[in-house]
DNA sequence: ATTTGGCACTCTCAAACCCCGAGTGCCAAA
DNA sequence: TTTGGCACTCGGGGTTTGAGAGTGCCAAAT
């Protein structure tokens, strides 16, 4: 029945807005269906039938379920973008950015402006990008230190020690062999093309490389939990009271890196991901929606981004603003 | 009067656990005074008029009122250390740290669950701090990426372009003579040490080296909004439902990076510092306390911590924790 | 002069209660 | 299949009431 769907786009449509229960009086003269309120009623109780709507008591009027908001995202196919303006807005304020760190502080703060939720993005992963540049810096105390540039602009340093005294020369040997070796190369083939470093070198200096490999490698691998930038915490808090009880625990989960990355994390063919309420698997987030996506490097995304937000957020809005921000954010990552 | 202040030590502590006014009756059981509920009413009479005090009504118990916590915390001169098993976990978790922003992250982290409030912290000052190293790394398309490392593990990179091509050799040229130039010195005093930079050089690098020492000034100053690390903004959301009005503008302030400088800014002569309540300067912050200190460099501090919370906190243990935590931190910082 | 017990008084908070109105479900007519 | 009518339900807001906690003050005791 067409009519049927059009009155539950008209409860989300309302609840939306409103935050309160939906009856059907409310739809009739708000929403032009041609047809009386009784109507609606019986479409009403079919939907409600059929698990789409559910009345929070007996004299109130419906709101819809987590399977609601779902048909009603569905129909949603076609994200409708943003004015010329707002990409304008999101496209100057984005290209201020002075480095990877400001990027990413920038994109969150403008995601959780522009959908008045809360904003979580992911630093581009580092098992998908390649190494820029490899810097060796000599400390006192026969110290190294490590500093490694990915492709994406970030910037990672580890301290080391190492067996014996090393020269300045000899560092800079070893930057630029290393360099030679693995500029260039994906993170994850860096291992294998580093392994016969070592013993290429005369044997006096194989233990100090070998630290130096070592720290290296550890930098790579040992950081199974990426960089997450969160906010906007506070637009949670804005909206009234009823959220309060889900507030603390939420605000609890988003501390929690692990939390948010098993949130975006998901890997979806879609490129842009709503998991309305119960979709989700964490406990915490029964309340929530997220709506996420990809960005940067095509077919291959090297990471995700997006928002949380209660279940009766406005869907259309928050989509097409992940959306674009991603892109853009995309654009700008891999462009360097 | 003696017994008047063990009164109002009283009324705090007993407010502090509660977060209910308390009453004659309850000091006169709990806490052994050896005089009757009678003679505390009078006491508390006094101390009303006084100030200290304040009755929410006329049949509630009595809580202090800021001016009481001053009086109060000014009595607690002597700051409790925390026992040694705390320190010892504090001392392990933060040496766990790989490298600043793991120290940073993991110093808010402890703050937060050792107060059970919203822990501040600040990187570094960039001002009071000196170069490590200068690096310099050459990108496709004229550009070069400058790095900046200082002192304290703090890695900043910029890109800028040149004007024309320029060579690894010249590139590692530039390098070294930067590095000698400026390695060790403080960054207020780079500028005029690399002001003559350029002349020193052949005529057609001078453009080049301008560029790059344009780029590497501009990371040294251009950045007067210093780094800040919050978190435990769940803590907040925790405790009941009287504190949810003032949360909403609280969290917002939170992300105002220009607020928590502010906040945390405020010079002082004394280590550790308590602002209760009006004492703040910032609206936002009338029913807040924060709790504040130096951390690193000995007698020209680096940078500062600190947690905010409601003012009804466990001063003690959480000028302890502050305490604490900003000693431990200051060492691993300062060491590099 | 200070402390103490007694006592009348005040005020909040929670429970009980009531009532209005929104919204429904159903039915019979169109 | 749609529509108007109508009886019914139930939650929320406002008011009332009673209990209890706590006070201030006074007169007696130390």
């Amino acid at each position: 029945m067409e009519r049927r769907l059009s009155v539950l786009r008209a409860i989300v449509d309302e609840f939306v807005r409103s935050g309160e229960p939906v009856g059907s009086k409310a739809i009739a003269s708000r929403h032009v269906l041609g047809v009386s309120p009784a109507t609606i009623r019986n479409d009403m109780a079919a939907l409600e039938e059929e698990g789409y709507i559910t009345a929070p008591h007996t004299s109130a009027g419906r709101i819809p379920t987590d399977k609601g908001y779902r048909l009603f995202v569905d129909q949603l196919s076609n994200v409708k973008p943003l004015s010329i303006a707002e990409k304008s807005a999101i496209e100057t304020f984005l290209n201020q950015a002075v480095d990877l760190d400001d990027v990413m502080l920038r994109t969150t703060k403008l995601l959780a402006q522009l959908t008045s939720q809360v904003a979580v993005v992911q630093y581009p992963s580092l098992q998908l990008t390649a190494v820029r540049h490899v810097e060796l810096v000599s400390l006192p105390n026969r110290k190294v230190m490590v500093v490694l540039i990915s492709d994406t602009g970030r910037v990672e340093q580890r301290v080391t020690e190492i067996a014996t005294d090393i020269g300045e020369v000899t560092l800079d040997e070893f930057r630029h062999k290393l360099n030679s070796l693995i500029s260039g190369v994906r993170y994850v083939d860096v291992p294998w093309k580093l392994g016969e470093f070592p013993q290429t070198l005369p044997s006096d200096q194989r233990a100090n490389a070998a630290s130096i490999v070592a720290c290296l490698l550890e930098t790579l691998v040992e950081r199974p939990e990426e960089k997450i930038v969160v906010s906007g915490t506070s637009n949670i808090a804005k909206r009234g009271q009823e959220q309060i009880r889900t507030l603390a625990p939420l605000l609890e989960a988003l501390e929690e890196n692990v939390v948010l990355l098993k949130l975006l994390g998901e890997v979806s063919s879609d490129d842009l991901l709503v998991k309305i309420g119960h979709e989700n698997s964490l406990a915490q987030l029964v309340d929530a929606t997220v709506v996420s996506s990809n960005y940067g490097g095509g077919s291959h995304a090297i990471a995700r981004l997006g928002v949380v937000g209660s279940t009766h957020m406005n869907y259309e809005a928050n989509m097409a603003a992940v959306s674009a921000v991603a892109s853009y954010v995309g654009r700008i990552v891999t462009e360097g």
